[in-house]
DNA sequence: TGTACATCAGTGAACGCGCGTTCACTGATGTAC
DNA sequence: TGTACATCAGTGAACGCGCGTTCACTGATGTAC
């Protein structure tokens, strides 16, 4: 293929980085770098030419996912909003929707990547920390004067992580509407 | 060695079982058939005289712990005990303890396998029926006339996996607390 | 601006290793007489 | 009860395969003049 432009290299960086982040939120960080530079379009050789390993990936993908979650909060704050108690509804509808149970790679990175940053390594690297600052923010941006966040975090991943374990039975459904309402009973 | 008793062989395979129930827990169903024979004392060669394959042991496995989980609510039931706020109060401070978050491998199977079985292909085999069985029972079990067990579980679940995902960061023990205190404010 | 050449992103084969699984072999157990 | 032999749980080497990583090579890009 001969050498590709500067701007095509930072691309095509970007695109592995972006794909990573979403197949590992999706299957895992075990993944391999082969599938992860094949659904880039590239060949698995380069990719020592962009990472210096694939840890360093996980590291750089999980920040990209946390990137995007930091995004997304912006763009559908409770806090400041205008109607709050609506805002709030619409949020938790839609974490808490079957479209979200059914798009893990595209979904919540604190619920897609929980099991990989527990298991990662007692010491674990810079994923470790990106994780549980974004579990931070996540907890702060849902804490109300008449909600504690950290609790209706738990609440909403509990949820999710469960939908997703028992999709295909009934149960699924019944816990994402179960949860919707429970976290929603007091709004306006 | 040559060959070994009948009684034996049925408790070497147990032992199999026993151990994989609980490194599935602990590492996730990715852990190795070799692995598991040495933890169970054993060559990894012999594997295929007990088991049709590491699948049917995954399943064996799954079934295993959650025999295991039922067992241990039937010891600490909410149900028909003398004093039901008093038994629930002390079931949510042992599920929510530093103890269980850091003790995945003798701790609870809807927890521990929740990821492996979400990603575990979409059909899913009899390890998905058992899980989703589990979960229904486990809700069921935390239902009372004032609260909803499906809303109560996913809290549950949902701080025992932020807290091992965050474990490391003060926030890991903050989450375990706050999730304590929101379950069991209601109680006597 | 045009030419000569060094750079280096991407390719594809290869590395050692661990995976799930198979198999020839061992020898104590279990059984038939 | 004692002996002869078939059974089969467990061993350890081997299988094809995919893993993370390395490397010689290619040839368009970027640069020096």
């Amino acid at each position: 293929m001969g050498r590709v432009s500067r701007e095509q290299a930072e691309e095509n960086r970007r695109r592995v980085v972006e794909t990573a982040s979403r197949l590992f939120r999706e299957q895992g960080t075990h993944v391999s770098v082969a599938e992860l530079m094949k659904a880039s379009g590239l060949t698995h050789g380069g990719f020592y030419k962009q990472f210096a390993s694939k840890e360093a990936l996980v590291d750089e993908a999980t920040a990209h996912a946390f990137g995007q979650l930091t995004q997304s909060h912006r763009d559908v704050s409770p806090h400041g909003a205008d109607e709050p108690d609506a805002t709030r509804r619409a949020f938790i509808d839609t974490y808490l929707s079957v479209a979200h149970r059914d798009d893990a790679a595209d979904g919540c990175p604190v619920a897609g990547l929980a099991t990989d940053i527990a298991r990662g390594g007692d010491e674990g690297g810079e994923a470790r920390r990106v994780y549980t600052a974004g579990v931070r923010a996540f907890a702060d941006r849902l804490t109300t004067d008449d909600q504690d966040g950290i609790t209706s975090l738990c609440t909403l991943l509990g949820a999710l992580v469960l939908a997703r374990a028992t999709k295909g039975d009934p149960l699924s459904e019944e816990i994402l509407a179960t949860a919707r309402a429970a976290l929603t009973e007091d709004l306006a």
